[in-house]
DNA sequence: ATGTTAAGTCCAGAAGATGGATTAAAACGG
DNA sequence: CCGTTTTAATCCATCTTCTGGACTTAACAT
């Protein structure tokens, strides 16, 4: 429900909006931020005040821009303090980031662990240390870590993963093996949201993330929707052909059946990875190339429908899809142009996610910034709580 | 972008929050009302008396529940004032309603009128006079219109109707020809928020609304869905074959070419409308039968991908569906439950509005109603200027 | 030099929420 | 049956936060 507006609240909501706002409009004076907020040049000052207290802005020097009066002197974000962490548990794989308040990505480690055959107490021990070993580093950089989340393959319920059947893992409570503080989110949600915030600068897209199983992202608006229970955008289980092969989720002719990397590369008569397909398609096998054509019909077919339900402004492809959309996307692109053509409705843009595997991560960490932008207040109160 | 929060908006917020949970927690006590919303019992108490004084809300009497100390008085929406106008252009009908702030029903006017021979002058006519008629008889209740909204058969962007296929209309701006002030929005939107507002009770759900085409409103949370240019909600144009029937819109297989009126009627050899199809339902007409059947497959294939995607917490079937869910709901649900159950997605539930025809016109003056509700300072001021 | 223009700060004041004191109305208990 | 307890609603002084105009500061124009 919409809370009350208390008083402190009050405060507490225009000092994110300042602080929005000064994220948005990059090096910007107190006089600019008060005509764009609406609020008055007294409040943004003092606001700024707060802000620049905090070591959450800086003062970027004066900004002439020929015109007449006095300069105002701008502010912008400062990457100097405040960063956050990012962490991923993946099929084959854990890596972690630190992202500070401009969203610049100020150190990356990757590690590759098999955590199919592992625990997940033991892949928890694995990433604690890699997450110790990042803060460390920040630390040393001169950062203070305001918190992180973690994305893990599969859907969560209010900080449970219900079920990673690529790791074999069932209803384990993740945040709770950790000896720090972390959110826990679904990989394609935050890689969705990664894109919002690092990648095409589109405000709303649908981003499919394809790891071992195809998930997607809905972003609206700058904001992920998450369906009534959380486990919107299943794209790999939207039915291409009802008549189509038997999945294991109970349907048949699901896109996973024709698009999902397992299916995929079996339809290739590829043994290897990604990789190994990309260098048979490079080399123009006709198996694989029929593969992927199969792939990106079915694509086109299941986003024409995600695009009649959902009504995304762009469909951004991440995950395998972005090495081989120059074997899938031409098909798909088609089949969304062609079925999409006698209505109204536009054609959503269909493109390439550059953040290759790190999207998740960097959705992770960016999702602590982007709260704590849009409540600097409790940032503020937290870490300097004798300066009030 | 979040707006800032001034002094005055402060103040209409928190009227607004009083005032929703009045409605939400029905006869409810000042001191009560202070402990839900965080709010002082002295704020509650001068808001309240606002309140009273524009006539949104009542005292009811005393309310003791055996308790030890003082009663409280309760308070609760008043439905003798304030109260909103819904509207509805459909195929072959005009039709108005009147609810008060109780939401409950005041009065209720359907006209048949063929709009396909008409042109939208002429249909906006008739219209006009449908509303004055339904203004007045309000008013000589003691009601006080707050405004109106208008459900038209087609996709809407910022008061224009884009193209209404079964009219034949095309880009009109409806508002302009009414001499009063409406919102104008899609009659499937609606239909969603009407079942929302005046049906099941549910807050998260799909509603199919299946007129002359398939449309559907998904709400979230008690809002409304509508994607990033307010064209979501598509289902009659979701894939269920991809190699099925030629569409009108392009594409092959839809929904429509299975479940739509036409197609239906054409399946089942029918040449009157529903209630002739009904008819032979009820008579064990074999081809009718048949063509159920196959429309309820159909639904449950499309409905499945719409689950996947978007995550609803039940599906409830409105429109044509409604008098057919006999012969169509049960292949529908065994569709849905049998390609749903290999997940720990829940299966949603599926049932029929009990709205009938009348879903998107309550849903239009609900609209209205809901605004009120969110931020009753504004009409507080508009309709009481000298009393402030 | 002097005037003009705009940025930023200062300060009195208004709007609105707060919290405790007060009054009001019922139930309980001897 | 009357005092005590308990909760509701209101009153009032206070506090917080924003507001709007006055003032100061810094650049450019003439």
């Amino acid at each position: 429900m919409t809370q009350a507006v208390r008083h402190d609240s009050m405060r507490a909501r225009n000092l994110g909006v300042v602080l929005h706002e000064i994220r948005r409009s990059g090096p910007i004076t107190r006089a600019a931020l008060a005509e764009i907020t609406g609020l008055t040049k007294t409040t943004v000052s003092k606001m700024v005040g707060d802000l620049l207290g905090g070591g959450m802005v800086v003062e970027s020097g004066a900004l002439r821009e020929g015109e007449r009066g006095r300069p105002g002197t701008a502010v912008s974000l400062s990457g100097d303090r405040v960063a956050a962490l990012g962490l991923e548990i993946g099929v084959d794989h854990l890596s972690a980031c630190v992202v500070d308040l401009t969203l610049s990505v100020r150190l990356r480690r990757t590690q590759a662990v098999d955590n199919r055959s592992t625990s997940p107490v033991e892949t928890l021990h694995h990433l604690r240390k890699l997450a110790h070993r990042a803060v460390d580093e920040a630390r040393s950089k001169g950062l203070v870590i305001a918190g992180s989340t973690l994305a893990v393959p599969g859907p969560v319920d209010d900080g449970l993963l219900r079920a990673a059947p690529n790791l074999g893992w069932r209803d384990v409570r993740v945040g709770d093996l950790l000896d720090f503080p972390v959110t826990v989110e679904n990989e394609a949600n935050l890689a969705a949201l990664g894109e919002l915030w690092f990648g095409s600068g589109h405000d709303d897209f649908l981003h499919v993330s394809g790891e071992a199983n195809i998930g997607a992202g809905l972003v609206v608006g700058g904001a992920l929707f998450r369906g009534a229970r959380g486990h919107a955008g299943e794209l790999g289980h939207v039915i291409v052909s009802p008549g189509g092969p038997a999945c294991h989720c109970g349907g048949r002719g699901c896109l996973e059946q024709y698009a999902g990397q397992e299916a995929l590369l079996k339809a290739a008569d590829v043994l290897g990875g990604i990789p190994e397909l990309v260098e048979r398609l490079r080399g123009g096998e006709t198996t694989a190339l029929r593969a992927c054509d199969r792939a990106g019909q079915a694509l086109g077919v299941a986003l024409t429908s995600a695009v009649r339900l959902t009504d995304p402004g762009a469909i951004v492809l991440g995950g395998i899809f972005a090495p081989l959309f120059p074997w899938i996307g031409g098909r798909t692109r088609d089949m969304l142009t062609a079925r999409l053509a006698g209505t109204r409705q536009a054609v959503p843009g269909l493109g390439v996610s550059r953040l290759g595997g790190a999207a998740a991560t960097l959705g992770a960490a960016g999702q602590v910034i982007h709260r704590i932008i849009a409540d600097p207040g409790a940032h503020l109160t937290t870490t300097r709580p004798g300066t009030a």
